[in-house]
DNA sequence: GAGGATTTGTGCTTTTTTGCACAAATGTGT
DNA sequence: ACACATTTGTGCAAAAAAGCACAAATCCTC
């Protein structure tokens, strides 16, 4: 074998796994992982879509994506499963994460459990408030919380390389979220989770995510008054 | 104001706006009104486009929707859209919210400023734990902020009848949001936004949108990872 | 080890969403 | 009044996503 072009270690999967599929993958990931807990050893495409609320023949086709990980006439097991998602995913891997604006959401973020448990270490905090740094905040859910001191917007880029940060958070109001933004992919952060009310204009090659929590009770409310008819 | 043509003309409104057209119309709200405050009169679907992230060809398939709002070699008027677009999603409504889990996200929710501003008012904070209860917390932002008083998780019922709560929001720990929103559905509420990291089963009729913090990191981690080959 | 009961993986169809291109409508200047 | 420069609204095509149905693979029982 010849082959050193394509370097695809073991599976040639790397090509295209679609957006919407990706979307989805977390959302198993953590079901496997509760039926991981739970001790269960294997699971069935039905039951894990239940467990997902998505349908068996949608997930199963998500998976298939992935590679053949079931066994017909069986399901899937668990573990086996669930590593093959972390590992396609990235979660193997260690995650840094700089969260810039250290206000009531910024900090909410820090203490949320869910980013420190798998993959996620919230590794620096950035705010332009004076009065704000040099504070320490605590971060991480409960077992491993950490202190952290609060770094001054002005020291954002020396953060970003001291730390190694590859994932930013914007967590300020919407008037400074695209200036950070724009510092942010600067300092060579190229995935941002946006949580300023604004749209952020980036440069090619580098993604946003958006979590708007306005617009989606804007969603809820429109979907609310069609059904008052 | 000659508005009066709304339902009889040639636009057929209530029977289909797409999903994907609906989850965009907040992004364009948001866009028109911070127009507006700039006392921007005209916006081109170009312009407008760019705002929020959208193809312009888009963005005008997605208000012709609405109806026929804009004026061809003109463009929109800014304050006439935005408020045809905040009549269509139900914004001139008055919507009340009720907060399930006043931990940390719950409390960084309930002080976002974005909820209140335009048509949300959080008017109740429920939870279950024992030494929150009958604590005030602030809500709302600058401004106009009101202290509500945490109530208990078993008078959650009463509470979303005398608050007249339309909307819930689930900020509690994964193990509780089931059980929390089984009872949302059974005192009345059809439409709920859920930040606990699982799934919310819920009868036909109800809307539940989920906003997972982890899984949108894990999705970035996920194409973050690719880059890097 | 053959037959029946499961359950995955997937080709094909249908629906949804996005993108393109241009005619229709408006304003402007002469 | 007429040509011209804009910019919307939309028919049509392409792409993406979701759903269906069933053959292929596996396990279990006898």
């Amino acid at each position: 074998m010849p082959s050193k072009v394509s370097s695809s270690l073991k599976d040639g999967h790397s090509p295209k796994i679609s957006e919407a599929t990706v979307s989805r993958l977390p959302a198993y990931y953590r079901a496997l992982s509760q039926l991981a807990d739970a001790a269960q050893v294997r699971v069935s495409s039905e039951e894990l879509a239940a467990l997902t609320g998505v349908s068996s023949a949608m997930l199963r086709k998500d998976l298939s994506h992935l590679g053949s990980y079931g066994t017909r006439g069986v399901g899937y097991e668990v573990e086996f499963l669930r590593y093959q998602i972390s590992r396609e995913m990235g979660l193997n891997n260690d995650w840094s994460v700089v969260i810039v604006g250290v206000g009531n959401l910024g900090r909410a973020l820090a203490h949320y459990g869910g980013f420190g448990s798998r993959g996620f270490r919230v590794v620096a905090l950035v705010d332009a408030d004076q009065t704000l740094i040099g504070t320490k905040v605590k971060c991480g859910a409960e077992g491993k919380t950490v202190e952290l001191i609060v770094h001054a917007l002005s020291d954002l880029e020396d953060v970003i390389k001291e730390t190694n940060a590859r994932l930013g958070v914007v967590a300020t109001p919407a008037e400074s979220a695209q200036a950070v933004g724009d510092r942010l992919v600067k300092a060579g952060i190229r995935s941002i989770l946006n949580f300023a009310p604004v749209h952020l204009s980036v440069p090619e090659g580098v993604d946003v995510r958006k979590v708007d929590l306005a617009s989606e009770l804007q969603i809820l409310a429109f979907h609310e008054q069609r059904k008052a008819v």
